[in-house]
Parts: C-alpha cells; structure tokens; sequence
DNA sequence: CCGCAGTGCTAGCTCCTGCAAGCGGGCTGC
DNA sequence: GCAGCCCGCTTGCAGGAGCTAGCACTGCGG
C-alpha cells in the first residue's frame, strides 16, 4: 500500500492551515447575479480573434441572433449556448454558468464536477482534493496576474533614463 | 406431450409475431427524442407521492404545461427544468442531464483527463493533484476489496459438508 | 470612381414555449 | 340525487426564441 510522498503530505498540510483564511476572503466576495453571458461570448470571440459570422457559422446559429445574443438583447436557450460554447472551443458548463442556469462552482466545472462525481473516491478524499485544487487554482490565477504586471512594466526611474 | 419440431416452430412462430408488432408499435411511435426527462419528472413525482397539480404549484410552473412535460408533448427550458428540480427538491443538475442539456461526469478517465485539461493549474500543480488521486483511489478500490471478501466468505470443506 | 468582400446590425416572419380557461372524470359528504 | 373538491388533460393564445432577407459601413484593389 503505497502512501502519499511527504511533498504531497506537506501541500495537504499547507492547504488545512490557509483554509480559514481563504474561506474569511470569500465572505467578502459579493454574489454575481445577473446574466452577462452575451458579453461573455463577445470577450471569449475577441479574444480568440474571430468575427461574429464566422462564429456563427462554426457554431450553426444565425449571426443576427448571435448578434443580439451578445448585446444582450436575446436569451438564448441551453442548446444555443452549447452549439456557441463548441464554436469557442470552451466547455458548455461555462456558458451555462455565466447566463446563470448552472451554478458557479469553485474553479473549472469540468474538474470539480469530475472529482465530485467520480466513484473510485471516497467522499473524504473528494473534500481533501477540491479544497486542493482549489488552492492551487487561485495561486495558479495570482501567479499569472503577477506575471501580467512584469510584463506590462510600470515607469521606473532607471527605465526613464534608458 | 408436443413433438419437439412443433413446439420450436410455435415458439418460433410467437417469436416472429411479437417481432412484427413491436416493429408496428417502434413505427407508430413519434420520433424518439433523447430526452426522458418528462418520463423521469413523473417517476420522481410519484416517487415522492404528490400530485402534479401540487407538484406545478410549488415549483411555479402551470399544471397543463407540466402535464405536457411529462408526456414529452413540449420541451422545458432550463429556467423551468431549474423549478422542477426546486419543486422536487433534487438537484437542477439531475434534470438538466435527463434532458441532455448537461453531459453526465463519469469515471476515472474523465478526472484525470479533467484535471490534465485545466487551464487554472500550472504543470507542477496538476502532477500533484494526479499523484494524490491516483493513491486515494487505489486505496478506496482497496477497502472495496476487503469489504466484499468479508461479505462473500469462500466456499471451505466445512461448508460444503454442511 | 467602381466593384468586391467582409463587418455587424435591422426588420419581419415562423414556430414553439408556457400560460389561462375550462373540460370530463372520480371521490366524498350531505 | 346534489354540490364541492381534487385529479390530469385539451384548447387557444401571447410573447419570445431563432431565422431569413437585406441594409449600411469599411477596407481594398483595379
């Protein structure tokens, strides 16, 4: 019977010690309500430098109703969020959450949904591994945010004399 | 007593003729649609003993249109599906995958596979959590083990002379 | 200048969802 | 017998989802 590697043992370890503290940091967060799943799709089609037609066409919806869709002027059904969502290569459950139909849940819903239904855990390691990948979530989205920053560098006086 | 031939060849025969009125039945059925969940909401509706007059009532939905649901006349939407569940104290979720709105998350690929995908982890941090998976789910497959060997006793000399 | 290709959007339309009004049936108490 | 209550279902309709046809605009090349 193999056992966690101490490295792992220590990361379980650090998780249960800021747990509290995260769970503080939560209670401040406020609830986002309302739907902005069309502005959504609009940042995610940007961001992935693709026009509103073509979207549409990949995703075999009308570009006058995605159109509408993005401005907020049409809600669209779960099965035109699934077709758009394929058409952006990102996970239906995303979509679903931002038009407020499925509810948010920490981090990715693909993963947390997969530890949480999967049979071959116990309940207690499903807990251990959310919390887990929960933590490493928020560092991981920290990290980037800080590599951000070094990327946009700020005026520095050295920098203004160069 | 039959003759052999001729009781296979009615057994044959019955067999043939219940073949052909399924097929007339499959035929005068509407074209299947994947979802069940109409058939699903009245199973949990009687499941739990309340009419679908009470049960429309609480969840906010009109009777007649309930009714419909269940029969698979209409379609809900997800907003409707979410206070059917309400109405029904189950999860939205269990809905939105009888309707095939939501892929249901199964098994052990799909959590690896999940956690391999996730764009919120960094490399380092998916190793760890695959690691700590990997270990829990030996350990509950394992406990499964020891607890059907202690409920299904192999058969000993003594058993068998009992 | 023109035509062409691409862009996002407007307007009118069809079809379907979800509802209200009401039906026929069964059961109970008077 | 009756009235009242509950049951699930039928019917007709309003409003919204999603579409087609087409518009105005931009940028480019001849």
């Amino acid at each position: 019977m193999q056992r966690p590697t101490e490295f792992v043992r220590e990361q379980v370890t650090a998780v249960r010690e800021s747990v509290v503290t995260a769970a503080a940091e939560a209670q401040t967060v406020p609830a986002a309500v309302s739907s902005h799943v069309g502005e959504f799709i609009r940042t995610q089609r940007s961001a992935a430098q693709v026009s509103l037609r073509e979207l549409a066409r990949v995703a075999g919806v009308s570009n006058p109703y995605l159109s509408q869709v993005e401005r907020g002027l049409r809600k669209p059904s779960a099965e035109i969020l699934g077709q758009i969502a394929r058409g952006l290569k990102i996970s239906a459950e995303t979509l679903y959450e931002q038009a407020g139909i499925l509810d948010r849940r920490s981090g990715t819903a693909g993963t947390v949904a997969a530890i949480r239904g999967d049979a071959a855990l116990s309940e207690r390691h499903k807990a251990v591994l959310l919390e887990l990948y929960e933590t490493y979530a928020r560092e991981h989205a920290a990290q980037l945010a800080r590599a951000l920053e070094a990327a946009a560098p700020t005026p520095t006086p050295s920098e203004e004399t160069a």
